[in-house]
DNA sequence: CGCGACCTTGATGATGATCAAACAACGTGG
DNA sequence: CCACGTTGTTTGATCATCATCAAGGTCGCG
């Protein structure tokens, strides 16, 4: 499980993709999956920007509970902790591409400040979207909600009205353990387990393999998700 | 119920404490208790940041349901939404004053948008917290994690080893109702009542009116919050 | 003094957690 | 290629925590 042992897998200077508006040049990061960048206790030096890939972000409490505190999706940045130390660990979920800055640089640079205070404005929305779900919603809605995530055009919180055509055939893959979409939630694995065959039995979603479904109908989904 | 009507407690420009570090010149902005800074719906026009008092952020479930998911503390940034709506709704829990800049003086300060990543960090940082708190802790851990506020030189993540001089004699003042507290911590008015009382009874805490405690044993206390 | 808002306390119930066991998927090695 | 073990998932039975429902009680204020 290496953290900070960057050396093997640094590269030069990556140039695709991800400068835009002037961003000055961060240095690239391989990952596998289920790989760990940084553990909650490290101290805070790069500023993470995810090119490919998904993180998960997770905090443990003493006896051993443990809370999915945020998933990361290509473009969003991570890794600033309190400003000085992580508050939470970060998990690599598939094979995982990063973009990452001296902290310093982020500092100095107006165009990655201005990127990173749009980015975390956007990110502490969703927080706050997630802490109604955590502190107000009822298992259905939670999964409901989370399986929205896979619906991008259709998680935001204006329906965009039609769904995308051909949605139904896309298969989406979670990439989560049922223990790990619960510790998302703040359920257990078995009422995530329970709430999926629900929907699945209402003919919402269907499993193509334990941990790809489809979504039948959005719209139901949509409705049950409580999306305020 | 004012929201944007600006214009009746709008001020020239102020020039105390809230000048740091080359922030472009504010507004001032003065609101009674409980009032409505802006709504869910609202378009995202101004940064504001508490100078003095208290704010709440909440988010409503069409059933009526209410999450409120952030306590605003003087300093601290709020109101950019999702980057273009209001993801939440503002409220002021005591008579407060504010700083305000338009959206787009916050886009092209360097000094503005370097202060505002700054705080967005930190504010995500606590977030994650609060995250863990509403996923996964008791109600008895929640309601005491809430005190811990109160005590912010013990409220960190790492302990600060003796508590202040005295502190069990400080008044502290919840300006919230406990149906408000429990909106906060995902329970009902009735669990927060319940739990504080029952704190009260092991001798942690003790009552001096209704919304005012004294925190009689904080390392007690701090143990009963798990805080990881 | 009396009204209204908020809080406390008790009784009951529902949702989701926990405990337990069987089952499916997958990789390994015979 | 299949038996086997491992890991993760499903499903059922039971339990605990907290929500809900329902009275009273306290405080502050006109």
């Amino acid at each position: 499980m290496h953290c900070l042992t960057l050396s093997h897998n640094l590269q030069p200077v990556p140039n695709e993709a991800m400068h835009e508006a002037g961003l000055p040049q961060g240095q690239s990061l391989v990952f596998g999956a289920r790989e760990t960048i940084y553990h909650e206790v490290d101290e805070v030096r790069h500023v993470y920007r995810l090119v490919q890939g998904a993180v998960m972000l997770y905090q443990i409490l003493s006896d051993g509970r443990r809370q999915v505190v945020d998933l990361i999706a290509p473009g969003e940045f991570f890794g600033l902790g309190d400003g000085t130390l992580q508050d939470c660990s970060a998990e690599t979920l598939v094979p995982t591409r990063l973009a990452f800055w001296d902290e310093r640089v982020a500092a100095s640079s107006p165009a990655l400040s201005r990127a990173l205070t749009v980015s975390l404005g956007a990110k502490l929305a969703r927080m706050h979207d997630h802490a109604t779900l955590l502190g107000r919603k009822t298992a259905t809605e939670r999964v409901a909600s989370f399986l929205m995530r896979f619906v991008p055009e259709c998680g935001g919180r204006i329906c965009a009205g039609a769904p995308p055509v051909g949605y139904e055939r896309v298969p989406r893959v979670l990439a989560m353990s049922r223990q790990e979409i619960g510790d998302y939630l703040g359920l257990t694995l078995e009422t995530v387990s329970r709430t999926l065959n629900d929907l699945k039995r209402r003919g919402l979603i269907a499993f193509v393999k334990r941990d790809v479904i489809l979504i039948k109908d959005i719209c139901r989904l949509c409705r049950l998700a409580s999306l305020h």
